[in-house]
DNA sequence: ATAATAGTGTCTCTTAGACAATATTTC
DNA sequence: GAAATATTGTCTAAGAGACACTATTAT
């Protein structure tokens, strides 16, 4: 209920990014290094100011933009968290909210406007050998919520180029949880799980062996029944 | 990545809560009767702004207590999400951040330090009727989010006296969800979930017929199995 | 005794997980 | 044919939901 919005500071609103993939067979995300103080050298998760006449969704949307030329059609977005502790950035008094990207392992340039090198790095490692500000805890977060939501909802096909074979979904599930799965016990539960996945005329054998059904996402936004971890 | 504050005009913070809570068999929320303008006479969340030296959550708890009495030990308080539309306050650019605070019917005062008349309301007749702001949709979501997690977490102890019955835990998931539940299958789901209920020495009689042993929350975080809708 | 709520047992159906068996490719 | 991956089928154990039945209180 805002009274006397005047008589506090400014706070800095800011939107970062955990920008997470499924390459080489690696759990990886989207880092930035910092070509400034503080942290200068250091990996953090891109991001940028809120600007005046935009809505946070749309601010995270432009980021990703920016960073890996993925429109924001291409990945799934959905809002993290909120981070605000007062000295989360030295400078000055910053509050971010943070979004999380999940998208397929498309050959992206990774390069952004900035002049700032943009690389996809293990989140395992990185998480392991430190992050800027607090974008550690950020990207903790968001991976934990990344593997919560492949239990039940449908997003790990978000990880998936557009059409795609069971065995690549299995993958997903594989690297995201650093657990194996039995494939055809998984095979039967994402088939049969109404709206997790749709049938297409096509096949491939890009995976080697026989060839495989082509699959598309499916219209579901929960699974009933999950598939636990 | 902060780079130069200044070019970006400030931006007011905010904590807004949802504070629920099972009421007279009703699924309630916490509601403050604005005193000014805009929407002067409209029911809102409560909520205030982001002090210099807080961190969120630390804000988020004040706001209850000042708003409700409740201390942040009593009630299982959470961040829900940030919101920042543009034009979600007439005023001026503000983004707030939500918390959803999950509480048990105490005899609660529910007034707050502000002169503003304070209340519990039932969700759905509010979410009819409208709330100022885009409190309406934070309601909605804070909603959904405490359904859901009543799934697949043990949260629905928040709800509940610090030694609650089976059938008091029964009846939050049956007015949360708006269902009716078989008590003798939810009695044996809600004793066998591993860390989800834990029993202690006392009876109670209190809910009418044969005394009922109480329970303590577990220590669970997740259950397993959930408990779906 | 009757009403009310608590708690246990039983039965059936579905699902999870282990794993055998078959199918269709490439080399 | 051998190797690799895909897909289906089968078996067993565990959990979900329906519901009969017993237990313990108040009136």
């Amino acid at each position: 209920m805002p009274t006397a919005a005047n008589d506090y500071p400014p706070i800095a609103v800011t939107v970062d990014l955990v920008v997470l993939t499924v390459r080489e067979e690696k759990f990886q995300v989207l880092t930035i290094r910092r070509g400034e103080e503080p942290f200068l050298g250091h990996w953090a998760l891109p991001g940028g100011f809120l600007r005046p006449d935009e809505d946070l969704e749309e601010a995270a949307g432009r980021e990703l933009q920016e960073e890996t030329a993925l429109s924001a059609q291409q990945v799934h977005l959905e809002q993290l968290a909120s981070y605000g502790t007062p000295d989360r950035d030295p400078r000055m008094r910053t509050v971010t909210v943070a979004y999380l990207a999940l998208a397929a392992d498309l050959p992206t340039p990774t390069a952004g406007s900035d002049a700032a090198e943009a690389r996809w790095q293990p989140v395992e490692s990185l998480l392991a050998s430190g992050l800027a500000f607090d974008h550690g805890r950020i990207l903790r977060d968001g991976v934990e919520r990344a593997r919560a939501k492949l239990e039940y909802t449908p997003l790990a096909a978000a990880f998936c180029p557009p059409e795609f074979t069971i065995s690549e979904l299995r993958r997903v599930y594989e690297v995201v949880w650093g657990t194996e799965l039995d494939a055809r016990n998984f095979h039967r539960k994402a088939t049969k799980t109404e709206g997790f996945v749709e049938p297409t005329p096509g096949t491939t054998t890009r995976d080697g062996g026989r060839p495989a059904r082509l699959y598309r996402a499916g219209h579901a936004t929960t699974l009933h029944p999950p598939l636990l971890r």
